[in-house]
DNA sequence: ATATGTTTGACAAATATATAACAAAAGACA
DNA sequence: TGTCTTTTGTTATATATTTGTCAAACATAT
């Protein structure tokens, strides 16, 4: 097996990390250990560059390097695993719903989509909302849900026009019940999807993953040009943007939209969601972005930049002062 | 077991609980003993973790910290069990206020677009249609609102964005509020769009008049192709077929997609809506469909449909005969 | 020369720890 | 009710550790 090695400059491009973070794992946790050329030259292997991302991946959902750089790639893996299972809805983890009753949903749905029934599937999800709150309802419900009908849909149980009546609905239903929360928030963030990407589910499911930060969301829909971000971003008041890049999307004008954006607003945070190890990673480093490649790093990312914020905000202190 | 011990930090985040608190607690109760790193730093294991999850939830029933701290987790999940059941259904009802008129739902409604205040508007359209209901909301809030948002838009007082975000949130609230209609309607009717045809608005709009004339509606979406059409007819048991035409569509395939629709579904009544003085008017006499060019020719056309296939349903008339 | 890489050391920001103190809320009691 | 005490989340301070980044000095290959 002639595995093919990789000089530092290379595994840097491919993990995200920094040549000098690359070499201080090394020399301080030995968290990777390559083989040097016959200059003395780090030159890594397949499973190194695996184990960086995984590391990587972990630094991100808030562990710390010293903790976790000399566990191996199956004990990583696991870590993730635990992980990323436990951030999902920290807030509404308290009533976790019993699952025979995600189970009936389920089963109701399927029933309803087959028969082209929107009134039962809303009545469905009314109940399933009530029952799991946003958070799980997505997770629960309409993930499996959607994979489902798409899984059928490929194999032909299911048709196209199916897929197309239980995606609509949620979508609206989403949009409806997550704008129906009056909580007055106030930190707002503007989620678009850049020209040519148009994957309004996963915006939706990300406003309410916002939502549960309490961050607002405001959603104009997608496929947002670069002057109408900054219009909307102005008008809306918002203190964050969120990109949402679809990975069916036209990629072909991203960079630029992307460089305009950044021109555009040149302050605050800018978060950009979706598969970021490819090609345009190192748009999304030149312009600042700060990648956030699943639900857990979004919450922390939210947190975060909340904590930020709140630094200004004033302090309204009402003292009763009349008998 | 090799169990994998958590860092302050990471408990934190999957309990909810400030590492402040995290560290009062155990100082002041030994609720959890964490063992120490080689630096004196707090790991915790999944059963401190699930601990302090307990604690925290029953705290969040009311219980005082200092009561419960020093419990084993056996007891906390009782104790649970025996605060929950004891905590019985609280429901609130709460009553709107039924306020004023149309043009305040219409000054209301700008402002929430002009804000892309989603929440806002979507309380707004809830209340007006309550008032109006849902044909009085259409003609008489909707479509005033979105023939002014597009006139600013190209005025230039408005933007894209903004009309974007009234015209999804509009739709979804057609969509999830005429799918919540119960009455069990035994005429129903597939409402579609042909290829390239993409107004989902004004489909929607008729599907609330289909309704309200006590036809079922059934909507997949827009740009649905022939073959998917007969599925949705059959697979929704349809006895009327109405195809909607987006004047800004792609005309080119229309009178192919017509003849196909025509060839598929033989026996019953098509109607087509929309502009039907243009060029297809041709394709339209050859297939034999029913043009309908506004919303008064389709209420007729509806109850005159309804009565004819009324004719078969046997019972119409019962007789008291006791006395 | 220039670019890339290596080793080593140093620095600053973030994060921990421990402790004391504070302030709001709940309970106790006259 | 009003006052006092206890409870409990939060904040502040001082100190220590962790960790990303940078710079200096040097090596090697184009």
């Amino acid at each position: 097996m002639s595995e093919t090695k990789h000089p530092i400059q290379i595994v840097s491009r491919r993990t995200g990390l920094s040549t000098d973070v690359i070499r201080a794992w090394e020399r301080r946790y030995k968290a990777v250990k390559p083989i040097r050329s016959s200059n003395g030259r780090r030159l890594y292997s397949d499973n190194d560059v695996k184990k960086l991302m995984l590391l990587q991946r972990i630094i991100s959902g808030g562990r710390r390097i010293g903790d976790i750089a000399k566990l191996n790639i199956q004990n990583l893996e696991d870590l993730i695993e635990s992980d990323e299972s436990a951030t999902v809805g920290k807030a509404s983890l308290a009533n976790r719903p019993s699952t025979g009753s995600v189970m009936e949903h389920f089963d109701g749905s399927i029933e309803a989509i087959r028969e082209l029934d929107a009134s039962k599937l809303i009545q469905l999800f009314e109940v399933a909302y009530q029952e799991l709150g946003p958070v799980f309802l997505l997770e629960d419900l309409f993930a499996p849900l959607i994979q489902h009908v798409r899984d059928e849909c490929r194999l032909g149980s299911f048709r196209q026009s199916q897929e197309k009546f239980v995606v609509e609905l949620m979508q609206s239903f989403l949009l409806i019940n997550s704008s129906k929360n009056k909580k007055p928030l106030s930190n707002k963030v503007l989620i678009i999807s850049p020209i040519s990407h148009n994957d309004n589910l996963s915006m939706l499911r990300l406003c309410l993953v916002c939502e549960d930060s309490d961050w607002m969301p405001i959603y104009v829909g997608t496929s947002t040009s670069a002057d109408e971000v900054l219009f909307s971003y102005e008008q809306g008041r918002c203190n964050l943007l969120m990109v949402v890049i679809d990975p069916n999307g036209n990629q072909q004008f991203l960079p630029n939209e992307l460089r305009k954006i950044r021109s555009l607003i040149k302050d605050d945070e800018i978060l950009i969601f979706g598969d970021t190890t490819s090609s345009y990673q190192d748009v999304i480093k030149e312009t600042g972005f700060t990648a956030v490649n699943n639900i857990g790093e979004l919450r922390l990312a939210l947190d975060r930049i909340k904590v930020l914020t709140e630094f200004k905000p004033v302090i309204l202190h009402a003292q009763p002062e009349q008998t």
